[in-house]
RNA sequence: GGACGGUUAGCUCAGUUGGUUAGAGCAUCUCGCUUACACCGAGAGGGUCGCAGGUUCGAGUCCUGCACCGUCCACCA
């Protein structure tokens, strides 16, 4: 046991066990038959990433989870890995060689631009996973997957086929949403309606033969509002309400398209609002959903009046090659021109924008990949009825009502980072027809007559395998097999809310579809037994989002994100992980100040410093196991101090086994913090200070419980500070054998503490802790008397009590020393009648006097007793009150009317004694 | 337009099925380098629990309505 250093420093100490805990594979994974199993399948990060805050609380959470079950002696695995993003890592490469060589993806082509990617992700790839080695992370790195490699790749495409075989997936020409920097289609979760302010233009539509209006007065034009004039060239039609008076008798007539001029149809649909603006609604079926809709239900022709990049198509026939904002402009001044623009006033509306690439994007005609959505009820019954837990729960309303409104999800990209879609077209056939596709994980036998789809998956398409594909899945043999067989579903998973529709909500429709027995697929609904063997995780931690300290988000931008590891080298890898996990209330957003995360930093100091204390104040003793540490005791040795601690260690046990059972870790940190600061070091240690300095039987003893206390708490610790609790179990001597690690010893349960307590008849007394309690507040009445007379710090005040026996038997009796020690004063003397002119303050052990040298202020005695007597009259005549209620005394529970009436006594036997005092002065 | 959160001390948040005097950390003030820790110790001040009703012997906690803040969903051009 070597002597431990002043002050906690985290740097060396974190390094040299991280290394220790991957030399010694700590945490390898396995099925071990006979223990009950854990995974947690980590979110895997962006290939490309950086650890940022949200990693860090959200990783911290993940560890502490595996930590705490290896210690339970659950077989624990957490899966690494990292995902290839598709469009965020190809839009950084390509940035990359644009900046660096002057190239586009398209001059270097497809294998070129690949092999370029790959040697990136080599290189650089997969940093974040070192960031979070710093973090402590206790990841079973061995099993590192990337979304791309071979295995992986080979579920993903394994994946599609069977749910194209299953008629799940089909090839469509549909309105997508359509990134014009991306270039490529967008799922619609992958678009973020956002404010904008634009223009409401307001324009005139000739009719070509001019009629009435609805009054009988004369019309030759209608009004119509837009805040796209670009998209005219595409209009197709101009739609009414079929029941809107004002225009319903125009329906079937025809105006002018303002440019190119062309006569286009009225039609009526009930699409139309007719409250907004004037009723009217151009039609432009190429671009927008809504209108596409009504294009096909009036059967309007379709032009599609932009290009992929966004710019002007030929087929506008107009300002053709300009960009589609350049061309708003110029088609409002066309408008103008033609004195056909009656205004154009400011408007805000929301406008679809590309998650990735922040610009608007286009609601797009194109060929695409679709899937339908497997087993969407299951999906809701495994939440509703609880198979699958939220945490917090109201998250699963969120899930639930996501998963009643989905639509059909376009799963193809046109980008060539990612999993290319395993269909084979016959060349020169037509692709729409099915006959002319081939799907397969393998391809045709014969590829040079066919062309493979250029598209790839959409990332989420991958990743929502990624619970069972990681295990091997679909032909895991030997022990993969027995590994997905033993760890699936897995244990919990911790993510954020702003992927719960992405990723979480597909990963269990994935499992549900995928896993289990397929032989029973057919069945019309699937028996509960089956479903919860396929569902991927049991429960979903949701965490909040960390924003800035005035609650803004954390950007780039705005330069409020601060880099983990700046926070790593100032407060501890540990410090940061009990100071975020401390702040971080269940589900909701959290607001960071690094000022709020000292504690964990100050934590570890204090942790540091009773250790160190412990090791000062005397001997070590046998501290291999529980049992040696429990020989050393001796009921015959326990004063209540010792007996409330024990209690309260059990206690700690039982509150940390509450916590995890309702995944409440800010409580849990909570717990740990007031466990070990308060009642440990301020009360319980304090205590002891003057039996360590008594005979060395009692010493020892006393150390003996402190070992105890010392070694359950860093058990119960370590999954929120692994490092230091790793540190100080090696230098206090905890580990059974030289060498064995803390996290490889099993963490008794709250019940099997108590048995072993009991066995040895150190049972903690229940009545020790009112005695405790008692003496505790006599210390904190003469604490504050002495400092109210600056006499804080003190040690030879002596204190006179006026009492009755049975109080002056525990002040005088085996906790004397001790009690003098906690109120800082050499002597406690019972007085038989009140010391003249010494101030006074009333506790539950008797009315304390400080002897004081000289005169009291006498104005400043009155106000400090006048003061106590109005806060407990208050009590009095409250309690009064409530006893005196007859439905109060008939209605309540027993205790509570017990309770009531015991603290009525005590208020008014203080008040009394108060106000005495207070006569006494004048 | 729907739905879901939140509103408790100067700040950030706890507050279990309604039940004794509503708590913690930070910040502020006073005193203290007392033989673990100034990354510390002792003490103090600070809240009519967003507003208005209701249920109840009893409401921060349950019900109704309202206000404000935030988030998600929704094809008003």
């Amino acid at each position: 046991m070597s002597e431990l250093v002043k002050a906690y420093e985290s740097k060396d100490i974190e390094a040299r066990w991280y290394q220790t805990w991957l030399d010694r594979k700590a945490f390898a994974g396995r099925v071990e038959e006979g223990k009950q199993p854990f995974a947690i399948m980590i979110p895997p990060p962006n290939v490309t990433g950086m650890l940022h805050m949200g990693h860090i609380l959200n990783n911290t959470l993940q560890d502490i989870f595996i930590r705490r079950a290896r210690l339970e002696g659950k077989a624990a695995v957490w899966f690494p890995g990292t995902d290839h993003a598709g469009i965020a890592t190809q839009t950084m490469v390509e940035k990359k060689l644009r900046t660096e060589q002057g190239v586009s993806r398209r001059d270097l082509g497809r294998e070129k631009f690949l092999g370029h990617v790959w040697e990136w992700k080599e290189k650089h790839g997969g940093i974040i996973l070192n960031q979070l080695r710093q973090l402590g992370a206790s990841c079973d790195w061995d099993r590192t997957t990337f979304t791309l490699d071979e295995g992986y790749a080979k579920a993903v495409l394994t994946a599609f086929v069977k749910l194209h075989e299953r008629g799940l997936i089909y090839r469509g020409r549909r309105m997508v949403n359509w990134c014009p920097v991306s270039m490529t289609a967008l799922s619609d979760e992958e678009v973020i309606p956002t404010a904008q302010q634009g223009f409401l233009y307001r324009m005139r539509y000739e009719l070509c033969e001019p009629t009435v209006d609805h009054e009988g007065n004369p019309l030759t034009h209608l009004e119509i509002c837009t805040t796209r004039p670009e998209t005219i060239m595409g209009d197709t039609a101009v739609a009414v309400h079929p029941e809107d008076d004002r225009y319903r008798h125009l329906v079937g007539k025809t105006v002018y398209r303002p440019f190119p001029k062309a006569p286009i149809t009225i039609i009526a649909d009930d699409h139309v609002d007719r409250a907004f603006g004037t009723g009217v609604l151009k039609v432009t079926p190429a671009h927008d959903a809504a209108d596409f809709a009504i294009g096909q239900r009036h059967h309007l022709p379709v032009i599609d009046v932009l290009n992929a990049d966004g710019t002007i198509s030929a087929a506008a026939g107009m300002f053709v090659g300009m960009d589609r904002f350049a061309a708003r402009k110029a088609a409002s001044a066309e408008l103008d021109r033609l004195g056909q623009l009656i205004e154009a006033k400011p408007y805000e509306n929301n406008v679809g924008f590309s998650e990735r690439a922040k610009v608007p994007v286009e609601p797009r005609l194109s060929e695409q990949w679709f899937l339908k959505y497997p087993r969407v009820e299951e999906a809701k019954r495994v939440v509703s009825e609880g198979l699958v837990t939220f945490h917090p729960p109201h998250w699963s309303k969120i899930y639930l009502h996501w998963l009643g409104n989905i639509q059909d999800w376009c799963i193809s990209r046109q980008l060539w980072w990612g999993h290319r879609i395993p269909v084979w077209y016959r060349k020169g056939a037509d692709r729409n027809d099915p006959a002319n596709q081939h799907v397969s994980v393998d391809g045709p036998s014969d590829p040079q007559n066919w062309d493979q789809e250029e598209d790839v998956l959409d990332t989420w398409a991958s990743s929502w395998l990624w619970p069972f594909a990681c295990w091997g899945w679909p032909d895991a043999q030997g022990e993969a097999k027995r590994e997905l067989e033993f760890f699936y579903p897995t244990g919990v998973l911790v993510t954020g809310f702003d992927i719960i529709f992405f990723w979480v909500a597909r990963m269990i429709m994935a499992g549900l579809e995928l896993t289990g027995d397929q032989s029973v697929n057919s069945a019309a609904e699937l028996p509960i037994e089956e479903l919860r063997k396929r569902i991927p995780f049991k429960d979903v931690y949701i965490t909040g989002l960390i924003r800035d300290a005035l609650g803004r988000k954390m950007s780039k931008t705005l330069g409020n994100s601060p880099d983990p590891l700046d926070l790593i080298a100032k407060f501890g890898a540990d410090g940061l992980r009990f100071g975020i996990v401390n702040i971080a209330p269940s589900g909701q957003d959290i607001k960071f100040d690094e000022k709020r995360v000292e504690i964990g930093k100050h934590f570890c100091n204090k942790l540091w410093n009773a250790c160190r204390f412990r090791q000062m104040s005397g001997p070590a003793g046998d501290n291999r196991s529980p049992a040696a540490i429990l020989a050393r005791l001796s009921p015959a040795h326990l004063d209540a101090y010792d007996h409330w601690m024990l209690a309260r260690l059990v206690e700690l046990h039982r509150d940390a086994e509450k916590c995890f059972a309702e995944f409440d870790m800010p409580n849990y940190t909570n717990s740990l913090y007031q466990f070990f600061w308060n009642d440990f070091c301020a009360w319980y240690v304090e205590a002891a200070k003057s039996k360590v300095q008594a005979s060395p039987a009692q010493r020892d003893h006393c150390l003996a419980l402190q070992d105890l206390v010392l070694r359950q708490f860093l058990l119960l610790q370590h999954p929120v500070q692994p490092f230091i609790t790793e540190e100080l179990w090696e230098k206090l001597g905890y580990a059974a054998n030289f060498g064995d690690l803390l996290q490889q010893t099993r963490l008794e349960t709250a019940a099997e503490l108590t048995a072993s307590l009991a066995a040895l008849g150190l049972a903690p007394d229940p009545a020790a802790r009112a005695r405790v309690a008692a003496v505790n507040d006599f210390v904190t009445v003469a604490r504050t008397l002495k400092a109210q007379f600056n006499l804080g710090s003190k040690r030879d005040s002596i204190l006179s009590v006026t009492c009755d026996d049975a109080s002056w038997a525990i002040l005088s009796g085996d906790l004397a020393e001790t009690l003098r020690r906690l109120a800082g004063c050499s002597q406690v003397n019972r007085a038989a009648t009140q010391p003249d002119g010494a101030p006074a303050a009333v506790s539950p052990l008797g009315t304390i006097y400080l002897d004081l040298a000289g005169a009291i202020d006498t104005a400043a005695e009155k106000t400090r007793l006048t003061k106590e007597i109005e806060r407990l009259a208050k009590i009095v005549t409250a309690g009064e009150a409530k006893l005196s209620n007859e439905k109060f005394v008939a209605t309540a529970p027993a205790n509570i009317v017990e309770g009531a009436r015991a603290q009525l006594n005590e208020a008014k036997a203080k008040l009394d004694e108060n106000k005495r005092l207070l006569a006494g002065l004048s």
